[in-house]
Parts: C-alpha cells; sequence; structure tokens
DNA sequence: GCAATAAACTAGCGAGCGATATTAAATTGA
DNA sequence: TCAATTTAATATCGCTCGCTAGTTTATTGC
C-alpha cells in the first residue's frame, strides 16, 4: 500500500522516476508550511524535481494530492494523539503527553510549525469549500477520539459519570489549536509548556471533591 | 477621522461614489469569511458595486486593504476583548466576559464564524510574509494585552505575585483561538460555552490555597 | 459658459494559476 | 529486433490574478 511491491515483477513501459512516497513527503512540507491556497503546483513540481504531467499522473490534482498529504500527516507527525489515546493507562496521562506531544511537533517540526491540520484550511475562497469541510471533518474527528476515551475514563471510573467529556475534549482539542497557533507566531517552548501546565490544572478530578470558589 | 467630515467644503473634482466606510466593512466581511489568499480583486469590487480602478484610488493596494480591515475588526467585532480588559473591575471577571464575548461573536457574528485574526492568514505563500507577519504581530499584542491586566492584577492581589502572567495570558488566548476554529468548524454554542467554563476552572485563585492532587 | 479638477469606467496589461494534448524516451514480451 | 506499453518532458491551454494606462463623467471656481 505504502510503495510499488518489489515482489511484483516490473510492468511493461517506461519505469517511475518520481518515488511516490518521498513526492508526498515534499508536498506534505508545502502545504504544512504554506497551506493549501498558499502552494501552488509550480512550487510543488520544483520541489519535487518533476515536471506536471508527472505529477498528475501520480497524484490525479492538487486537492487529492493535499488530502494524501493530511493522510500522511495524520500518520506520521500528527499521530501523537491518538498514540497517546491508545497506549495511556489513563485519560489524565492521555491528554498530558498529547499537550507535550503537540508542542514537540508543533515547535520543533521539521521546518514549519504548528499543526498542518489546526492551522491548515480555516477560511478560504468558496471554490475550494470542499478541502476546507475535509479538513473540519478531520479536525472535528480529532475531537471525536478524545472524548471517546473521555467516556471510557467515566464508565471505568478514573472521571466522574456526570462529567461532559464533550465539553472536557473540545476544551483540550482547543488547547492544542490555540498552541499550534502560537508556535506559529513564535511563542518560545517555554511558555507553550507553562501554557499546557495551566491547561492540566483544569482537569476535573483537581476540583472534584469540593465546589468552585466564586472569587 | 472616520468619515470626510461634512464641515469642509467640498473639493474640486467629481465626488465620491463610493462609501468609504460601508466599503471597508464589506471588505472585512468577505476578507473575514474567505480570508487574505482567498478573497480576490474582482470579489470585493463586486460586493462593493464598484471598479476596479475606484478600490485602488480608495485603498490602495490589496494588502493595504486588509490591513484597514483588520484595523476596524478590531475596533468592532474584535474589541470585547480590549474593552472587558478596560471596564471589569478583575481579571477574573475580565476573562470571563473575554470568553463569553469571543463565543457571541464567533458563533453568532454577522456571517461568518471565527476570529478574523486568529483564523486569518496563519499559513500563506511567501510572497505574503508581511501580511502573515502583521497578523502574528497583532495575535501576540492582544496576548500582552491580557498579561498586562494579569500584571495589575498581581500587584494589586488578586493574582499570587508568583503567579506566571505570562503562560496565563498565553494560555487564554490559546482558548480563545480554539474557540475561532471550533466555532468555524460548527460546534454549537452549548458545546463552545461548556469549554469555556472548563478553561474557567483553571483560574490560578480556584486552586491556589491547596496543591494539586496526583492521579 | 468654460477651464480646472478629481473620480468614475473601459479595456487590457503581464504574470501566474491548475491542468493537459502531444511528443519523446525507456522498458518488456515476442 | 521491433511492436507494445508506460512514463517523462515539451509546450502550451483557457482562465484568473492583482493592477493600471487612457478616457469619460461629474463637479467647483471664475
Amino acid at each position: 500500500m505504502v510503495t510499488t511491491k518489489t515482489i511484483a515483477k516490473r510492468p511493461r513501459g517506461r519505469p517511475r522516476a518520481l518515488d511516490r512516497d518521498e513526492a508526498l513527503e515534499t508536498a506534505l512540507r508545502l502545504f504544512w508550511r504554506r497551506g493549501y491556497e498558499g502552494t501552488s503546483i509550480a512550487d510543488l513540481t520544483e520541489a519535487m524535481g518533476v515536471t506536471p504531467p508527472s505529477l498528475y499522473t501520480v497524484f490525479g490534482s492538487k486537492e487529492q494530492l493535499y488530502r494524501e498529504a493530511l493522510d500522511r500527516y495524520g500518520a506520521t507527525y500528527g499521530s501523537f494523539a491518538q498514540r497517546a489515546l491508545a497506549e495511556e493507562p489513563s485519560a489524565r496521562r492521555a491528554v498530558e503527553r498529547i499537550l507535550r506531544g503537540a508542542i514537540e511537533v508543533y515547535a520543533e517540526g521539521p521546518a514549519p510549525a504548528g499543526c498542518m491540520l489546526a492551522s491548515g484550511v480555516v477560511a478560504c475562497a468558496p471554490e475550494h469549500a470542499s478541502v476546507a469541510a475535509d479538513v473540519a471533518r478531520r479536525r472535528l474527528a480529532t475531537i471525536a477520539a478524545i472524548k471517546a476515551r473521555f467516556d471510557r475514563a467515566a464508565s471505568e471510573g478514573e472521571l466522574a459519570p456526570s462529567t461532559d467529556t464533550q465539553a472536557l475534549a473540545s476544551y483540550y482539542a482547543a488547547v492544542v489549536q490555540g498552541l499550534s497557533i502560537q508556535a506559529r507566531d513564535g511563542v518560545s517552548r517555554k511558555v507553550l509548556d507553562a501554557l499546557a501546565d495551566v491547561a492540566l490544572s483544569a482537569w476535573p478530578s483537581s476540583r472534584a471533591d469540593r465546589p468552585a470558589p466564586s472569587p
């Protein structure tokens, strides 16, 4: 699925000069840094070292290439969230790992800064509405994944059964989205880490045993 | 400063047919909804009901028009934050009003959704780097304004002197930025309000009197 | 009324956009 | 060796981009 398997006998015609995987990584980084509308076919083909027809033969269209780049982002740089949700023993620890992982990728990533999804297509021309809807869907899916982990935590007793898991998931997703913007704006890693500390202090069990005081 | 004063005697030539203020509001809404790169001069002139030369006579260039639209946004739709910081008696109440005000504007605004600044130019083509830098500068200025209010609160005793006001300001700014993205993605106002409740529970004085328990 | 002034519109600039028809090059099967 | 097959590069396509030179229209001062 990732590459043309070397097992299959070489097909008939002229062999591919363009390495699909490598070209996709190149596209990912360009789209990540410049966004969908800010990246042109000329930018992409130049960075890949090919001419437009090759790109279109392999990827179909700019929009299809972008979606594949989003898939790849989710499977690589952006995979820290679902890995944390799947691997950590508690929802609380998963959230902490997500925030630290986000800072790691957003502030120290390969070249750009911020999240390709959170800081991807947000406002755009109406002719790109379907791309924007796709990106929005992926963002919402991340929130849903966090909520699912919180629901499990509620059923297991880690969180009170009355916990508003939807709100809590949206909340931590919002923090991650804010981290993405501020990482791009050049806010230092030290401040981002302290920001995450504050965000983690809102975890319900930290205050479950007493009512919130009114200032 | 806002309009050509009616006191001054009419200038010599043909009078302006394009209402500057009205045209700027039109531009603001288009840029807000579609972003800088997603809005074309043709979009703008069509919506204003004029031809390109009129726009260029009045506003100079697309980039200058965008910056003026950002100014106008800050003075109108986006003014809730600095008004809250200036008017509320405590930093805590200012923060609460900022979050509620953000939800109000982002989820119920005139037509678009989200914040023109937070969801404005984030990733873009290198030729628009100066616009991106301007937008980033405005976002950072908002954080600085919140921090200044927190510093005052620390000096007045509302916050502990040891409070990391920079982190706390970045944190609430991040929440607002996340609200902007999620409002655009169609997250319901009910969830956004509950999200804000969680965010407010991280306010330091809510937990200042005891150490955070480790789960 | 008429020159001066200023803003409006017509028409189109050069450049870049995403995408492709056409042709040349490289490999396999017979 | 050579037809068949597949990909790569050349050379654009039609369109839209931000922007403007040149002309027309509306108003004021004299």
